[in-house]
DNA sequence: TTGCGTGCAAAGGTTTTGCATGGCA
DNA sequence: TGCCATGCAAAACCTTTGCACGCAA
C-alpha cells in the first residue's frame, strides 16, 4: 500500500466532486471550474487525480462515440456499480443507475439466449432522461 | 443528391469490409491491412470513406472508455440497427445484435420504471461472447 | 470538362510522459 | 528527510482540415 498526502489540489478536485455528484464531467470541465474560482491546478494534475479516483472506485469513466473526451462520474460510496449497468442522457450527460430487479433479468436473458456474459463496467445505455425528453 | 465516383480506394476499403463483416475495426486497422497487401491508401482517405459509409448506414461507429480510438462495424443491409442495442465482446471486439423480442421489454421497462427513453444508437453492452468466455 | 476523390502536410484536441521542483508527514 | 504530488514542456495519439492535384464519368 502506497502512502498518500493530502494536498491543496486534491482538496480542490474533491470539492468539485462534492458540487457535481450528479453530473458527468471531463478533466477539462474540472480545470475550467477551478480556474473560474481562481484556483490554479494544472490539467495534468487533474488527469492524474481523476485516474486515481477511478482506480479506487470513487469515479467511473465512460465514453461514447459522440463524446470527444472521456467523461467521469461520481459513484455512490455504497452503491456497488459493478452490479448494474448505467443509463446516460444524451442531452445533459447525467448518469442513472439501473438498480432494480430487472437488471438480473437482462443479465440472465443475455446469458441464456445469447450466450453473452454481461459485464456492467463499460456498459452504457444512451437515451433521454425524464427532464430532457 | 451528390454524384459519387467509383475509385480504387473505395473498392479496396469495401474489400476489407467484405472480409471483416463480423469484426470491429478502426481506421488504422484498415490502413494496416491494406498496407500488408501493398495497397497504398492514405489514412485520411480511409477516415473520409468510413465516415461516409457510416452516414449511409452501412457501418456503425462505437467507442467505449477502454477504446483508444473509434471502432467501426459492418451493419447487415436489412438489419435495422436503430431498432436494437448491441453487445460488444471486450476480448475480441465483435459486435452482436440484440435482435429479439426481449429488446422491447428492455425499452418498455426503462420508459415505465425509470422514465428513460432508450436510444439504440450509441447504446452498447460490454461483456464476453460465447467463444471468449 | 466537371467536380468528386485523394494525398500530403499541417493543425487541432485529448491524454500521457519525463523531469525537476514543491511540499506533506 | 523521504518520497509522493505537482507544474511545465514536450510528446504521443487520434482525427480533422485546407489545398492542390488526380481521375472517373
Amino acid at each position: 500500500m502506497q502512502k498518500t498526502y493530502r494536498t491543496r489540489c486534491k482538496d480542490s478536485i474533491m470539492a468539485y466532486l462534492e458540487d457535481n455528484q450528479e453530473n458527468s464531467f471531463s478533466a477539462y470541465d474540472v480545470h475550467e471550474y477551478l480556474q473560474n474560482q481562481d484556483i490554479q491546478v494544472n490539467l495534468t494534475t487533474i488527469y492524474r487525480n481523476l485516474d486515481k479516483l477511478m482506480e479506487s472506485g470513487i469515479l467511473m469513466k465512460h465514453k461514447t462515440a459522440e463524446d470527444e473526451s472521456c467523461k467521469y462520474q461520481y459513484v455512490k460510496p455504497h452503491g456497488n456499480c459493478q452490479d448494474h449497468i448505467h443509463m446516460k442522457c444524451r442531452k445533459c450527460g447525467k448518469i442513472f443507475h439501473l438498480e432494480c430487479s430487472f437488471m438480473k433479468e437482462i443479465s440472465m436473458h443475455l446469458q441464456k439466449e445469447h450466450k453473452f456474459t454481461l459485464e456492467c463496467s463499460g456498459s452504457i445505455l444512451v437515451g433521454l432522461c425524464e427532464q430532457c425528453s
